[in-house]
DNA sequence: GTACTCTGCGCC
DNA sequence: AAACGGCGCAGAGTAC
């Protein structure tokens, strides 16, 4: 029985309330007291709760859906027993608040749900063509609800993932709701991440043009609930007239999800599988080990706050992390960097002869700089009482359709800087909490850095098996492009980095092909460090220029941008890829046909097709990929004033980019390289469930590589799974390669 | 106070 | 004939 369960049957029985809270509360502080919560609940004593008298009073905007039905008395539609084929729809939303400052932000939906102090404050849900329902907490179980939610025949439709974790943790886990499957959620959310359009819900009603708006101010009300007063350093009360406000808010919440799942409709069946092994993977979460996290933030608290204190004393009071500041600092004492970008850092460290302040100040910038170590507070902030993290995979995020992560985002955890032989061994140093044990792998801070992935562990009982694709978007693009001499040479086993290489730097190519990888010499590995940086970042029409600041700018300005020109329109351009080159024109061509031709479908020489559609009412290039999976450009529009220089028309569509909605001007590098990177998610996608299937639990992606969890996973299972191809990669002759391992922990 | 932008950094 | 990759996060600074 959960203690959920426990302490539900306690408080029927009759049990003084605050004692079954005690009591649940002890559950939790046996495994986590949360100490960066304690740091957020301080500073909700800060935060004024005075707009709240404001919003209490503010009118509630007007609601375009007329039916109102808030007497949760009055009986609901019974449910179907008739008909399974009689598919109905529940939309709901919930309002939630927390009185021990656990923030959702950080804590993430399934980590929030699961806390002691989250408290629904409403419920509204709407039958398709019924009138809005309102549940409160008081109502406990009842129906209409308890046999919505039994019954197989209706689904529950929501905005993010937060309904199915608070149904979960809340309605189900504390007060006896049946549990409802994932096969019966839909997610609007997902609809907007599918269709590329923006993923909160605030942003999409107007671009959708839906009739409803976000009530922002209901929406700062509900956030005041979980914040103290500034004065009385209480938690608001929730007075009969607040509780009306927010669920008038929870109303018109409600109408916009209905705005936006009308105007996308479902997922295609393709995608809707996607989306239930995400909700599969997110449910799930990532094993975190929480005594090496607490151990590792104890040593990067006293190593960072000696090197802060440091640091200010040098400069008269500064922070490394003051960018303006520091430079002003450092000008001042003569010296002017551009910028204080850890390679400008390293450079100035290297080439000038510095006085000893400046030189520390720099060391101490470089050593500080990096702000992986954050992530260590995200871990102890979302994790949840059983030791996993849930929750850290958004759907569909990018437009091609990769996932992103979020809070933890264990996407980017940083690679090891330093040499590491055993990593139990670093554990075990980690774990006595003290700098001074890290010292012999080299500086505590990097030292923690480099060890950070290992704080996510496989359970008792269980190892992780991890695999990944080798370069595999340099190979779905000369498969795409028809560049099968390359495509044979990757499938033979040859370095291709070494033959870029060769042909850049005039070698002799068989030569250069058989040393072995370890005889190499500083030269040689550098000139094939210059292949790689050719082969993966020439594909999508980089130039010359661009080269030579990403890749040369170690050499003399002069020298690089004659290397660099040599390199991208010569070498490989003409020469080692040409047909990547026209793959780019016949993209950018077929896709300025199809906006010029709504409606029909403009095939490219390599097979994917562009047709220009209407979706939610906005005019959208949909590109279909080889196994039929769509790329949305929205708001696609031909600027009928404009040419490009080569006399062409000129489109543009909207997208989501750094934080803001906003025009892009698409170009044949960045169609190829859409195309390209969701062809390899959908490779990705294609082994993930080859995983799952074979009943290997997939626990993180990370766009060509994949975690899963279980008991007996070798090295040899995840190496066979993961090279099988679905026919159609089979078919353009993507070559594939992988490389596996098994372990513990999570590791590079 | 909140929202947004900028710089910087990590991964692919 | 061909250019600007994506994602999230932290912290500082600015505007409202």
């Amino acid at each position: 029985m959960s203690r959920w369960r426990e302490a539900f049957l306690a408080l029927r029985n009759g049990v003084d309330p605050q004692v079954v809270l005690r009591t649940l509360k002890q559950g939790f502080d046996t495994y986590d007291p949360c100490d960066t919560w304690q740091k957020s609940s301080e500073s909700g004593v800060k935060t004024s709760c005075d707009t709240l008298r404001h919003i209490e009073s503010s009118p509630v905007p007007s609601v375009t859906s007329v039916a109102t039905d808030f007497d949760s008395k009055t009986p609901g539609i019974p449910p179907s027993v008739t008909s399974v084929t009689t598919v109905k729809g529940v939309y709901l939303d919930f309002e939630t608040r927390n009185t021990s400052g656990c923030n959702l932000d950080t804590a993430g939906a399934w980590r929030y749900a699961a806390d002691p102090r989250t408290e629904v404050l409403t419920l509204t849900y709407k039958l398709d063509g019924g009138a809005h329902q309102l549940w409160l907490p008081s109502l406990g179980w009842c129906d209409p609800l308890a046999s919505l939610a039994a019954d197989a025949s209706t689904s529950f439709i929501c905005f993010a993932g937060f309904e199915l974790a608070v149904w979960q943790r809340i309605m189900v886990e504390r007060l006896g709701f049946p549990s409802i499957p994932i096969g019966r959620w839909i997610d609007a959310q997902a609809e907007c991440s599918y269709f590329a359009v923006p993923r909160t819900l605030g942003k999409v009603l107007p671009v959708i043009g839906a009739p409803v708006a976000k009530d922002e101010a209901g929406k700062r009300l509900v956030r005041c609930l979980s914040k103290r007063d500034r004065k009385t350093g209480e938690y608001p009360e929730v007075t009969p007239e607040i509780l009306d406000r927010v669920a008038a808010y929870n109303q018109i919440d409600v109408d916009g999800l209905i705005a936006v799942h009308t105007a996308f409709g479902s997922l295609s069946e393709q995608e809707r599988r996607v989306w239930e092994l995400d909700q599969r993977i997110n449910q799930r979460g990532l094993g975190i080990d929480v005594e090496l996290v607490r151990a590792a933030k104890r040593i990067s608290e006293i190593s960072t706050s000696a090197l802060l204190e440091e640091f200010a004393g040098l400069t008269r009071g500064l922070s490394p992390y003051q960018v303006g500041k520091t430079r002003e600092w450092l000008t001042g004492r003569g010296f002017t960097l551009e910028n204080i970008q850890e390679e400008t850092v390293q450079a100035a460290l290297d080439e000038l002869t510095l006085p000893e302040d400046v030189r520390r100040v720099l060391e101490i910038r470089l050593i500080t700089a990096s702000t992986s170590l954050k992530k260590l507070d995200a871990m102890l902030a979302c994790v949840g009482p059983d030791g996993r993290a849930r929750g850290l995979l958004r759907y569909h995020a990018a437009t091609p359709g990769r996932w992103s992560a979020e809070l933890i985002q264990p996407q980017n955890l940083p690679r090891p800087t330093v040499e590491i032989e055993d990593s139990e061994e670093l554990v075990a140093a980690v774990k006595t909490g003290d700098p001074k044990a890290l010292r012999r792998w080299g500086e505590p801070l990097e030292v923690l850095a480099s060890a950070l992935r290992f704080a996510v562990c496989a359970e008792e009982g269980s190892l992780f098996g991890a695999a990944d694709f080798s370069a595999i978007e340099a190979c779905v693009l000369l498969a795409l492009a028809g560049q099968h001499d390359k495509c044979s040479l990757i499938a033979g086993g040859v370095d291709i980095y070494r033959d870029m290489a060769a042909m850049i730097y005039g070698l002799d190519r068989d030569r250069f092909l058989a040393i072995r990888e370890e005889e190499l010499t500083l030269e040689q590995s550098e000139q094939r460090r210059i292949g790689k940086n050719t082969v993966l970042g020439c594909g999508f029409s980089m130039g010359g220029l661009r080269f030579r600041n990403q890749y040369l700018r170690h050499l003399p300005r002069q020298e690089g941008e004659k290397l660099a020109a040599g390199i991208v329109y010569t070498h490989y351009r003409k020469t080692w890829a040409p047909k990547v080159p026209q793959l780019w024109r016949d993209l950018e061509a077929s896709a300025r046909r199809a906006m010029l031709h709504p409606g029909i479908p403009i095939k490219a020489r390599c097979g994917i097709v562009y047709t220009l559609d209407k979706i939610a009412g906005l005019p959208t290039l949909v590109c279909r990929l080889l196994n039929g999976k769509h790329i949305h450009y929205v708001n696609a529009r031909v600027d009928a004033n404009k040419l490009d220089p080569y006399g062409n028309p000129v489109w543009t569509y909207w997208a989501y980019r750094k934080g803001q909605w906003r025009e892009i001007d698409p170009y044949g590098g960045q169609l190829t390289e859409n195309v390209v990177q969701a062809l390899a998610r959908e490779l990705l996608v294609d082994r993930m469930f080859a995983f799952e299937e074979r009943g290997y639990q997939i626990v993180l992606t990370v766009h060509d590589e994949v975690l899963i969890e279980h008991p007996q996973i070798t090295k040899m299972v995840m190496e066979k799974i993961m090279t099988e191809r679905p026919q159609w990669a089979e078919k353009i002759g993507v070559p594939v390669a992988t490389k596996a391992w098994v372990g513990k922990r999570y590791r590079k």
